[in-house]
This record gives C-alpha cells, sequence and structure tokens, in this order.
DNA sequence: GATACCAGCCTGGTATCCCAAATTGGTATC
DNA sequence: GATACCAATTTGGGATACCAGGCTGGTATC
C-alpha cells in the first residue's frame, strides 16, 4: 500500500467521479504548488475559466478553497498567488513544531505502534537514483503520515496545512544530497524514538529537526532571494 | 479600547461596505453558534438564498467557507449544521492545549508583555451582574487574545478556528457560578504566571485549565445528552 | 512636452437559468 | 397491508448574463 497515495486520495477524492469544483482546485493547487504560476503572480478568473474549461462558479469555489489553505489571497480587487514570505516561514516552523510534536507524543503513547513500519517503508523507497520530486513528497509526506499516527484529525490538520505552506519553499530550497541524507537519517531516528515509545527523545529530535529545518530553508532562501526574483518570484524579507 | 471587538472587526471585516458574500456568511455563522440552527439540521441553499435575500452565488460562497471551520458540513448532496461531537471534542481539547501552550510560551519569553493588562481589563469586565453571553463571548476571548499575544498568526489562526468549534458545546454547557467563578481565578493565574515570565508555570497551569474545562464539558454534554437529543440536537457519543 | 480628462475595457460580485441526480409521495400490484 | 414502481419535485452543480467600479490608453488642452 502506498501510504502517499492514501494520504492524497483520502484529502482530494482522486476519481471517475470527480466535480468540475475538485478538477480545477487540484490542478490550480499542482500548478502553484509547482511553481507554474510564480509566487506573486496575477491570478483572474476568467483565465483559469479558460484555462480549465470551466466555468466562472466551480473556478470561484475553488478559489475559495485554495484562500484557505494560503496559496492564494486577495489583492485589492483581484487574486494573486501567495508570494514567498520568509518572515512567515519562521511562524509556520513554530507552528508545526508545536503541533508535530504533540502528535508525536501522543503516538509514542500508544499501544499500536505499527504504522511506524509503514513510514520507515516510505522513506526507505528512496535511493541515489530516486528524483528529486519524489524526495521532495516523501519529505513531506512524512511529517504528514506521522501526524496521521497520533489519531486526531486536528493536528494532522494542522500538519498538513503547515506542509502544504511549505512546499514551495521546500522546493526551491537548494538542497544538496548530504542535507538530504541528514534528513533521511534523523527522519528514521525519531521513528526510532517513537518505536521505543520514547515521548521525551522523539520530541526533542523532531524539535531538532524542525528547527534545523527552518534554518536551512529561511538561510537559502534569504541567500537566492536575488535569484528568485530574477525569476519573477514574489520574496518577501524576514 | 475593546480587544474583544478589535478581534471581531478584524476577522470580519464589519462596515459600510460588506459584501453578499460576507454579510450571508456572517448571519449565518452567528445563526448557527446562537443555536438558532440546532446542530445536525438540514440546510438548503435556497432556503439561506430567501432567507437572507441573496442569491445563491455568495450563498455558496459562504457554505464554503463555513465548510470550512467546521460548522457545517456536507451530508450526502447537502449541507448540515454540525452535530455536537463529543469525541471531536476531545481532539479539539488536545489541539488546542498543544497550540495555546505554545503561544503562551512565546509570550511568556516576550520583552514586551504589556498587552496582558488589557486581556486582564477584559477578564474583570465581568462581574455577577453580567449577562451569560458576555461571560460566554470573554470566556473565549480570553484564550484568543493571549494567543494574539504571542505573535504567531497561525497559533493564532489555530486558537481562533479551536475556539470556534467550541463554542457551540461551551455554551450548552451547564455551568453554576462555581464553575464560572474558578475558570475565572484559573484565567488570572495564568495571566500571572506569563506576567512575570515564568513560561514553565504558564504552560503548566494553562495545560490543567484545558484539560479541567474539557472534563467538565464533556461530563456535562454527555449527562445532558439526552435533553440535548429532545431538542433537536444531533450528539454524537464519544 | 506635461497634464488633466474621458471613453472603453477588464475585473470580481451578483443574479438567474438550466441540468442531472436523488428524494419523495402516491399508486398499482401482489 | 407490504412492496415495487413511477412521476413530480427538490436538490446542489454548473453556465451565463449583467452590473458597478477601477484601471488603461489615448486625446485634447495648456
Amino acid at each position: 500500500m502506498n501510504l502517499a497515495f492514501a494520504a492524497v486520495n483520502g484529502a482530494l477524492k482522486i476519481g471517475p467521479t470527480m466535480s468540475q469544483m475538485q478538477n480545477v482546485e487540484r490542478q490550480l493547487r499542482e500548478m502553484i504548488l509547482g511553481l507554474e504560476i510564480g509566487p506573486g503572480e496575477r491570478l483572474t478568473e476568467r483565465w483559469i475559466e479558460s484555462r480549465f474549461g470551466a466555468s466562472r462558479t466551480p473556478v470561484r469555489a475553488a478559489l475559495l478553497r485554495l484562500e484557505t489553505e494560503g496559496l492564494i489571497g486577495r489583492d485589492g480587487r483581484g487574486w494573486t498567488v501567495a508570494p514567498i514570505n520568509l518572515a512567515e516561514l519562521g511562524q509556520i516552523a513554530v507552528y508545526r513544531e508545536a503541533v508535530e510534536v504533540a502528535a508525536v507524543r501522543l503516538t509514542a503513547a500508544l499501544e499500536d505502534r505499527g504504522g511506524i513500519e509503514l513510514i520507515a517503508a516510505m522513506l526507505d523507497s528512496c535511493d541515489a537514483e530516486t528524483p528529486r520530486e519524489e524526495w521532495h513528497r516523501v519529505g513531506l509526506d512524512f511529517h504528514i503520515e506521522l501526524a496521521r499516527l497520533s489519531g486526531n484529525e486536528f493536528l494532522l490538520r494542522a500538519v498538513r496545512d503547515a506542509m502544504t505552506r511549505l512546499s514551495r519553499a521546500r522546493w526551491l530550497e537548494v538542497r544538496d544530497e548530504k542535507a538530504l541524507g541528514r534528513a533521511w537519517a534523523e527522519h528514521h531516528a525519531i521513528l526510532a524514538a517513537v518505536r521505543s515509545g520514547d515521548a521525551e527523545q522523539a520530541a526533542q529530535l523532531l524539535s531538532a529537526h524542525i528547527a534545523g529545518s527552518r534554518d536551512r530553508l529561511v538561510t537559502s532562501l534569504h541567500d537566492d532571494r536575488r535569484g528568485l526574483r530574477a525569476r519573477g518570484f514574489a520574496v518577501v524579507a524576514a
């Protein structure tokens, strides 16, 4: 079973019967997260309408939902793809630390922690041959699936929301193989602590992981901000 | 300055220029939170349309937003006011403990904690003569404003979301004067700890307060579930 | 050449119309 | 009386027409 697919499928209801609104929402989200539409770019309902072959009714519904996800915002009397906001990334790190640590503490206290092995398998499915997209996806899904194990819908939703908002920034981050390996090792260390039921250890490792991740991310984007702006991406300073 | 009003005003943009969608959203939210529309009740877009004198377009936009707030949900091919869900209340307590404790720790570490006095004043504005609605509102706003002091938008949003979802259940809770006084005292004790910069103490007091609040809430609603159902309210067991 | 002004276009906001599917209520059948 | 069935109604999903306000580009004036 593919955990990641289950997650996506559960959230988005991919299937033969998908409404126009879900269709537009999904495709538009993918274009934004995949940076096919750059941060800061203007969106018009008419453009989306013609781009996806749906009328304005489902387009507007999709825009409203993406707004609540923080992927787009209102710019006066129009829609704008959310810019990369370095200050916001710092706040998100604090937020996700709170909810992820709470979730991992809950999970470590559970009796049935078998789900951990599925997450470990997901991590192990990545190797040197794995494309960068896959590393990126697994890196996000690790935290989401870990939160899911807690069984708390609200912690899960919060983590998923945070990872969605971090997704583009993490994609833009320049990460060398060493950084990828370190993250991989840290993920496994967290899993080991949870597996052994050591909530305190798991919490500390996770906190450190999130803090380090935030520092590397903000530093990388801060250093690259000129290049990012040159690509037409709106970057808001910390 | 009225903190509570500022919060509402900031969130809802009350003013002379309010779109139909904001109008419908606000009124419908008030009807749901005020239990004028009972938990579990069916909603049709046509009814809302005629009830508020707006066409279906803004009605549907408002419904989409209220759905993300968890106040309504889809029931097959229709809309339903979210039932009172005792299991969910327990999960929300865990969630809000995570984010509120994180926020209060941040605030206790701030240099400028002057905002605390405004919150204390808000608490002190309630006395024996104060109507129940006001106690209810202040009890919710206390936690929201405390989170606002942290300066973290995401923690604030999370607390606001949690309090919105708890609002109806807390309104239905049978609280005697003793319980109100205890909550008032606990709130002040938390403020005192934050004021003195004792993050650890503030965190512990807040955790205990949330746990106690949850226990009383779930117990009260559990005991009253027959009465609630007799009033036509859908109550989902824990 | 700079500036004040105005018409036309483009935007999101709203109202309304159509549609397929599902619910419902009555009816005929056993 | 229970049940299978069918038509009318109602539902949300979608498409489209219209509107007011703001932006733009051109033009006339100084």
